[in-house]
DNA sequence: GACATTAGTAGCAATATGTGAATAATTCGC
DNA sequence: GCGAATTATTCACATATTGCTACTAATGTC
């Protein structure tokens, strides 16, 4: 099978591509999951954002590639970095013929001042962007939506301190739909993620609310049966 | 931002790197889940066995090229294909920079004429392979198991028609744990995921068991609550 | 102080899940 | 042919989880 491939012993050298990272920043700002974009520095672009992105130096390894980005665009490191995949065909700003995309999270408040070559946009509500790049994003979408329940990302979406009403709030926006909230809450205490501060913030009008930091404990070995949650 | 990366107007050439496409083929056999491996076809080399690769050649996407790897070395497709991610850093048998790993299921009992260059390995017995690929093949199991219940996976690792209880064997397989009959069926016709044939299967001794297909019906729409899975 | 507003809980009905055991349809040994 | 062994399928019931309404609490506004 392999001989079809290549020769037995000499093995042709592997083709060269060029290859770019390339990085999707998401916060949350007044109630949307906002992203960041930059300037196109090509007056003749197409269109006039893109992601940052750039290719891996010598000696990077892709996730320090996407470090190293990141904290260019944002001036400070983002919460939590995870890899997206890889894809070719459609076009790059930069004509790199492979991306590999990372997801960067970036806590609520630390929104850095976009300086005036990077703006956050509302993701529903983005700008022309390279069409790769365009389909980096929905893909980074839907990682972010799938892995909610897996991965501690609404917490990186927020500050070290945080209300109950802030984190569900976190939770409707990624999940497209409301929560209750005794629901929630009861859910929340039971996974042992949270633990109370004993500050309190007042938002202006209604009761203040109690300050709680992500503090996850082992959890007791509930084996749960299957859940079928395919939906094709 | 941008700029520090790379010139306002006229970028830098995109670096060029060398690129392969790696596929781990899994399927299930005797009650284990098996993985297709090559023999190395360099006598010099450090494993003798590695998973199937290649570079992408020209006018190929990184699922084209997959395809045909994959296509390669079963001597037919796989039932599913799904990009794992993309790896660099460790050493690849052919020394590629970046690798993207698809992960292949194939359906049991379509084993190919496993030739003398391909062979099947039970995945908690695998011979040496090299650094990447070990590494690729945990990661392919664990998207496996991450993905379980969002994807017809197990469908996929089965032929066409088969039943209830070679299904539940695939999950649990794949969920390293048993389930409890009763629960699994109640869940899985509440899923609406199968449908019965009018086939049944004599499998040597015992009550014959009926057959279903994989045939998953639009679902009413369950809005569930969070469920709060996170490990860390 | 009455009211609007946001936070946090109680309690109960409705669902879902865990489990042991009953029932069904075969083959095997004799 | 008959009973034991084996595998499939389902029932029934105890427990656990979830959805929801309504209630209490603590603040700012007027």
């Amino acid at each position: 099978m392999r001989d079809r491939l290549s020769p037995p012993v000499a093995r042709p050298a592997t083709r060269r591509v060029t290859l770019s990272v390339d990085v999707i920043l998401l916060t949350s700002h007044a109630r949307r999951l906002t992203l960041l974009l930059t300037r196109s520095p090509d007056p003749r672009a197409k269109e006039r954002w893109e992601t940052p992105w750039d290719t891996v130096r010598v000696g990077e390894t892709l996730e320090s590639a996407a470090e190293r980005i990141a904290r260019s665009a944002l001036g400070a490191p983002p919460a939590m970095i995870e890899q997206v995949g890889a894809v070719g065909g459609k076009r790059h700003p930069g004509d790199a013929e492979v991306s590999v995309a990372f997801l960067g999270l970036v806590a609520a408040g630390s929104l850095a001042p976009t300086g005036g070559d990077t703006a956050w946009f509302p993701v529903d509500e983005l700008p022309p962007v390279p069409p790769r790049h365009r389909s980096l994003i929905e893909s980074a979408l839907q990682l972010l939506r799938s892995r909610i329940d897996q991965s501690p990302i609404a917490f990186r979406l927020l500050p070290p301190t945080f209300t109950l009403s802030q984190l569900q709030e976190i939770y409707e926006l990624l999940l497209g739909r409301r929560l209750h909230k005794a629901s929630f809450r009861r859910a929340l205490h039971a996974a042992w993620l949270v633990e109370p501060t004993d500050e309190w913030r007042t938002e202006g009008r209604g009761r203040p609310a109690q300050l709680f930091r992500f503090a996850p404990r082992k959890r007791r070995g509930g084996r749960r049966g299957v859940r079928f949650g395919i939906a094709e």
